[in-house]
This record gives C-alpha cells, structure tokens and sequence, in this order.
DNA sequence: GCGCGATATGTTAACGTTAACATTCTTGTT
DNA sequence: AACAAGAATGTTAACGTTAACATATCGCGC
C-alpha cells in the first residue's frame, strides 16, 4: 500500500510514458531545438499539460555547466528601487530556470573577496547604482572577463556591458515641460557627484534651458545628495534666494519629495506657486501627495534585460554592450 | 591540451581524493551528523580549504526534497514592503537551492484559478497582506492541507500557518512611549478595516491609554486606509478640533508620513509642537526628515521564516503553527 | 586470543535532465 | 526496386550529492 499523501511531482520520463516515447523527443519539444515531427510535438505537448509538467531546475543545472546563479550585487538596502530590480530579475532568471542571489554589499568592499565570491559562489553579475559607478568592480569585471551587466551608470570606464536610460535626453525633455508650462525660472537639485547619472542630468537641463533661450543662474543651481533630506535643505535654500525660481526639478524623486515638503513648510501651493518634477519614478513619487511629475525609468524591463544579456551563451566572447532603455516622462500632479 | 579558460569548481570527489577518504566521509564532516574520527576530519577540512570546495547546491537538492517552487502571492505592486518581502523568501529559498517565484494577484482572483496553479505550477505558497487576510483564500489552503503561511495576518479563520508579529504589543508599547515622554492627548489614525492588523492596533493604542488612566477620546480616533494621503487628511481633521492632540499614532508608516506632511504645513514644530508615530519600519519612515518613530517589523526574517517552515519535509501533516516574530519600537526623531 | 558490540568508513544506486552518439524511419532519385 | 540523404527518434552515460545499506576496524571482557 502506497502513501499517496504527495503525489510527486511528473517528471520528465512519467511526460514520455504518457506520450509513448523517449525522455530525449520529450527535452526537444521542451527546448525547441531539434526537428520534432508535429504529431508527436503534440502528443508530448498534451502529455505536459495534462500532467503539469515543469521541468526540475536541480537536474538542470547538474547536467549543464552553465550559468546557474546570477547574482544582484546591490549597496542600498532601502533603496525603493531595490524591490523593482529584484521583481524583474526574478523574473528573467526563473523564466531561463537560474538561480537568483541577492548580495548585499558596501563601497568598501574588498575587491579580492568579490572575485573569490565570483569564483565560488557565483557565475554572473548584475551591479545597480550605486555600484555600477564603483571603479573596482568595473575593472574586475572588465579584466576577467566575467559575464556582467552594469545598470544605470553612465560611466565609461572599463569595458563592460551596460544597461541605462538616456539620462540627458530625459532630463532635457523634463525640464523642457516644464519651460513649456510657462516657467522661465527653474531650479535645479544636483545628485550625488559620485553617481555618474548626476552630472549627465544636470547637463540635460542645462541644455534645455539655453536652447529656449533662457539663462543659467548659477544661483538656480543647488547641490544635493540624492537624499530626501538633501532635497529639502536644497530647496529651502533655492525658495530663499531673492529672485526664486518658479519650480524645481530636483534629480530624483526623493529629493524631489523633500523639495515638496520645503515647499508646503513654507505655505507654498503647488503646483500653482511652485512646480516639482522629480526623476526615477520611485514608489514614494506616487505615495506623496500631491503626486509627482517624474520621469519613468523602467527599472524591472532593464533588470530583465540584464539577466538575459548575462545568461547569453557567449557573453564573455562578447564586446561589451550598452543598452539604451526607454524612459517616460510622467506628468502627475506638481506640475 | 585542455582549455583551462574555466577551472572546474572542485566537487566532493576531488576533495575525497585529496584527503584520501570516500566521498561519503566528507559528506559526514560537512554535515557533521554522523561520527567521524578527528584525524579524518582534519583532513578533509583541509582538503576542502585547499580546494576551496563549496557544495554543488543543485546536486543536493536533486537528491533531497521534493518541493521546488515556492509562490510568493502579492496584491500590492506598489508597496515597499515588498522589497524586503522578496529578499527574505529569496535568501530561504536560494538557500535550498528552491525555486521563488512572485506573482501578483488582485482580491478579484478566482480561488478555482488558484487551486488549478497550485496543482501545476507551484508546490508552496507565501502569502503576505493584504493577501493573507482574504477568506477564500485561507479556506482553500485549510481545505486541501496546502503548504502555505501566512504573513502578518492577525486573522484566525482557517487553520493556517501563520507568521505575524504582535500587534497588539506593539501598538501597546509604542503608545506607552507617547505617554512617556509626557503626552495625556493622543490621536490614533485607523487602518484600513479590511486587514485585521488594523483593529489588533487600536486595541493596543485603546488599552495603552485607559491602562495610564487617560481617557479614550472618540474625537481624536480618525480613520484613514494605510495610504500616506489618507493619513494626511485624517491628521489634518485631527489637528483641527478643538482640543488638538500633541500627539499622532498612525497605524502605519505611509499615514505617519501623510500625517508629517498635515502638520508641517499647519506651520507646527516636529516633535516639539506634535509628536508622530508610525507603525512598520517601512523605507518611507527613514526617507521623511524627521525620521519616523515607528515598530520595526523583521519583514525579511519572517518571509525567509515562511519560507523555511513551508519547505519542512511534513508542513502536510503538522498542525497548523503560528509563529510571532519579535517586533521592536524604534525611536527616531518624531517624537 | 576470541568474539562482541560499537564505532568508523566504504559501496551502490538513485535523484531528473541532457549531450553525444546510435539507430530507425522517410523520402526522393535513379 | 534499391539506396542514399536526411529527418525523426532512441540509448547511454554523466552531472555531484546523499540515503541506505554493507563492511571494516577497534577496544574490551573473558
């Protein structure tokens, strides 16, 4: 008498049993690869569907010596942007049955503890900000040859695989809606110096600005951190200034709320005294209210992105590629 | 000539050579289960330091358990929670080389749908709010004895695991800490009354006030739907009866940070014109200025925790268990 | 020194899948 | 009708680990 309590999982051989043939035509219509008569492709597929079949990634990974765990090396632990890159990562991995490792780490890492890591532990690299800017890894990376994506930098260093958004050309465009929306006056919030992104935004506005003939006041111009809180003292520095802008667009959304929070502390309205645009399209622009203007980036699509480019057969025979994702400018309600 | 681009990794084997034993000896020194005289251990030790031999995860679990995909069921896209959802379950799940995957779900799903998933495509379930609170769905997992837990839920229909932390407590303490520093008029913004936590942290804030004598004033209870604009507005009526708190206990970080936002454009000093409380430790309450007093929720320990004890080889047959994690009041600048 | 139980180590087979090679079945051509 | 050429399918072995069982070794009482 059997415990059927767990009816086990189907596997590959109970597929070719039920199909009436071997466990190798039932892996060639599983990976499309080799030529599979139609009959019998539908045959396997019916048996597949009818058992539940999925394909066991343990024995997968055992039998190839492929990729088999790529690994999100990340710095912020509570950066909003973190649950957005793991969700698109997880995806691409679980869809080409690779495992996920999800690595914290801090700028002070030892370089030589990453490639024992990279040796033992993992077999590919996914490196978001503020990583993707650290000099290092890109040039461990570059050196050995190990597969890699870099995601949002706009770094040039070491020859390695990146994935990003056009940062001026978004920042051009925002700030452009906003010259559109009537204003001549605009502040600008300056990012963190050490994150390549920062000076490309900056640039971006820069241009916007003079190619509508408008003046750049350095006075405009505050520096921060790309913190919320550095966005607040940049923009309770900006509102005091003696002719202050007529709206703010701070380098990411979390300065951008904090900028919003100067504005309401100082009882402006907005957007009817002070327009706010951020950058990022992170959680808290649409938790704050009001909403705000921001450009999209689409953090989990490059997160996929990145695990496929990583997982492609020959990545490491490759010369590295950069990838240049869409972004959107988002119109909410600081605007 | 052999390409030796890619050094194998070291397996078990090379390291049972090298120390002269049979693979099954280090098996036994690396699990340290059996009895294994010292001289060999030594050995072998040495020989997996030499090789640097880590164990082939997808090997074990080929031999071992039985169930590999684990399906963590989300309603709230948006939420930041669940960053640090994903990133505990993954850490369990990598960990036993099982496969997570996250799927999104609406309170609209059909639990025929999720019945006919189970079957085919998962073999466990994580379910955290607002997920864990729907009734069909703990009805079905009670019903046909599935893996599953569910997170911070302080619901008790269906016999279901759960993992939660002690709202009541936790509510209890923090309101405590309120009266404390010397507050006798508290306000209490409500959660949404869809999720049980919500009535769990009224009675907390209800029984912390009359346990110091102070009087439970029905004027400084608003309600509010865990959304940081639902928090504003319910902060706002509340600083504008007659007889204003000093102090705001919203029953989640989002309606705190809400509650900030109201009082700083009432022009009042924080915390020293009004004192505000959130509840969850999400990443909002560090991104505000002030940051936000709040109850720390290990929300990554508790789905690695849900992980670990839906992958128990008898989850099935075991009574259902529910697990309270320890939760931690976290004083911040707010209060 | 003999045999006993306990302790330490070894052997075999199995987990589910796929690569590489082997075989069988279709065709179309002459 | 014979036969090559390719298409379709099958067979075998291997990936690295461990459970279950098998054997060897040791100390100890007599």
């Amino acid at each position: 008498m059997k415990n059927d309590d767990k009816p086990a999982r189907a596997t590959i051989v109970d597929v070719a049993k039920l199909a009436g043939v071997s466990t190798m035509t039932v892996t060639r219509v599983i990976h499309k690869r080799d030529k599979v008569s139609s009959s019998t492709r539908e045959r396997v597929e019916k048996a597949i569907d009818t058992l539940g079949y999925a394909p066991n990634l343990a024995a997968r990974a055992l039998v190839g010596s492929k990729v088999r765990r790529v690994c999100l090396l990340y710095g912020n632990p509570s950066s909003a942007y973190l649950g957005e890159l793991i969700l698109g990562a997880l995806k691409a991995t679980s869809e080409a049955e690779v495992n996920l490792i999800v690595e914290q780490t801090d700028p002070s890492l030892r370089v030589a503890d990453l490639k024992t890591k990279l040796n033992r532990d993992w077999d590919a690299l996914i490196v978001p900000p503020p990583m993707s800017d650290v000099l290092e890894i890109r040039n461990l990376v570059s050196a050995n040859r190990i597969p890699a994506v870099f995601l949002a930098s706009a770094s040039d260093t070491g020859q390695v695989n990146q994935i990003r958004i056009d940062d001026y050309k978004a920042a051009y465009e925002i700030t452009q809606l906003l010259i559109k929306k009537g204003h001549r006056r605009i502040g600008f919030i300056k990012g963190d110096p050490s994150q390549s992104v920062a000076e490309r935004r900056l640039e971006g506005y820069r241009d916007a600005l003079t190619a509508s003939g408008l003046a750049l006041d350095k006075e405009c111009v505050a520096q921060g951190l790309f913190t919320y809180r550095s966005g607040e003292q940049a923009a309770l520095k900006l509102l005091s200034i003696k002719r202050p802008p007529t709206a703010i667009f701070a380098s990411n959304d979390d300065m951008a709320a904090g900028a919003l929070a100067a504005a309401m502390q100082k009882g402006l309205a907005i957007p009817d005294d002070i327009a706010i645009a951020g950058f990022d399209d992170s959680p808290i622009a649409t938790t704050v209210a009001p909403a705000l203007t921001t450009v999209r980036q689409p953090v989990a699509k490059m997160a996929e992105q990145a695990v496929q480019l990583v997982l492609q057969p020959k990545v490491g025979e490759m010369p590295p590629q950069t990838i240049i994702a869409q972004h959107n400018v988002i119109e909410r309600e600081t605007t």
